[in-house]
DNA sequence: TAATTTTGATACATAGCTGTATCATAAGAG
DNA sequence: CTCTTATGATACAGCTATGTATCAAAATTA
């Protein structure tokens, strides 16, 4: 009767609504985060039947697509540590590698820094933030950085970087690559 | 029948509901924007009933609630331009005159880029941006900014000073003055 | 104090979203 | 090609928010 738990190979069409409905629904809640299951369903192109089918809950949906935007952000960054030869190369190289994938950052910024969201989100918002920590870390023993800045702010810097940065790569004002080395830039030089 | 349009005094019962309607939502709204007008009744201590007789709809609260945030901010920010002997020290004033006002910046900042909320706030929030936009251009005139970075990038990072600075000051680990001075350190020297 | 006006409580209609269930159909698996 | 399984459409119940209307009680005004 029931189907089996873990299951060894899911039927492709499982997989192709799945994928479907967790970009949808990324988007889609970018987009506006008020919107209705419905709304995602639509813009996944499925029934909103197969939507519940997938997702018992809305709730569900959400850390699913949190875990998904964790996911492909590990693996944008995965291999920064072993590439980086300076602590400035390896914020270059971050931000070059994040840039990309400005939805998925977004999404984890947004739904993770809100109480009214999962405790899971927040939780892996907590992990994707602990790595550029952990880098602003190692500039400050390195010297790169004054101590006296608190590693929040620099956080909050960095993540303005970015978020400008995605502004003018969406104008087309800038590549990824310049706008990576410019946020660098701006980033440890100022703006004077 | 009908009460005087352009109303010459206005009952203190219906300014005192005003203000506590107008605070309550900007209070309410920025801790979770899907807040109820019932939650923001509650809030302000009025029945719902009295909230809709001063707001037709949801939407024209927001638009008030902006417009609010707007006048206090021009409030404070009014006597920069006269104090000011250079144009760091106007960053500076400006930075020490928003800061108290975090809840009416935020609330322009959250209400005023998305697309689903009045055009109105947007409008309002362009308002506010216009004087930073100015600022920024008169100090790259004056050379205390580089030129090659596109204003949009620069008030961004505004914003991401003012956004950590109250952060801070909220955590009481900097006074008002001390978080001014440090935004206005990194934005120009970066943070080597 | 007396007249006026706002207020809160309450009830109501409407509308939309959530989550569940059913069933014929279409797609994939073997 | 046959069997199995996911799918879309649809209907349904429960709930909540919106917006309107009413009315006695309370506050303001003059």
């Amino acid at each position: 009767m029931s189907p089996v738990e873990s299951s060894p190979k899911t039927d492709a069409r499982i997989e192709r609504s799945r994928r479907a409905i967790l970009e949808a629904a990324r988007v889609q809640l970018l987009y506006n985060p008020d919107a209705s299951l419905s709304d995602i369903a639509q813009r996944a192109g499925v029934g909103r039947a197969t939507l519940y089918r997938l997702y018992e809950t809305r709730e569900v949906l959400l850390i699913e697509v949190g875990r998904d935007c964790l996911e492909a952000f590990d693996h944008a960054t995965s291999d920064i540590e072993s590439k980086a030869r300076s602590i400035r190369h390896a914020f270059q190289l971050l931000f070059e590698a994040i840039l990309p994938l400005q939805e998925e950052y977004q999404f984890l910024n947004r739904f993770g820094d809100t109480e009214d969201y999962p405790a899971e989100l927040r939780t892996i918002y907590l992990r994707q933030q602990r790595e550029m920590v952990e880098l602003i870390e190692e500039a400050k023993r390195a010297g790169k950085i004054k101590k006296q800045h608190p590693n929040e702010w620099l956080t909050l810097l960095v993540d303005a970087q970015l978020y400008a940065a995605q502004s003018l790569i969406n104008r087309e004002e800038m590549t990824v690559k310049q706008a990576a080395e410019t946020a660098c830039k701006v980033l440890f030089d100022g703006i004077k």
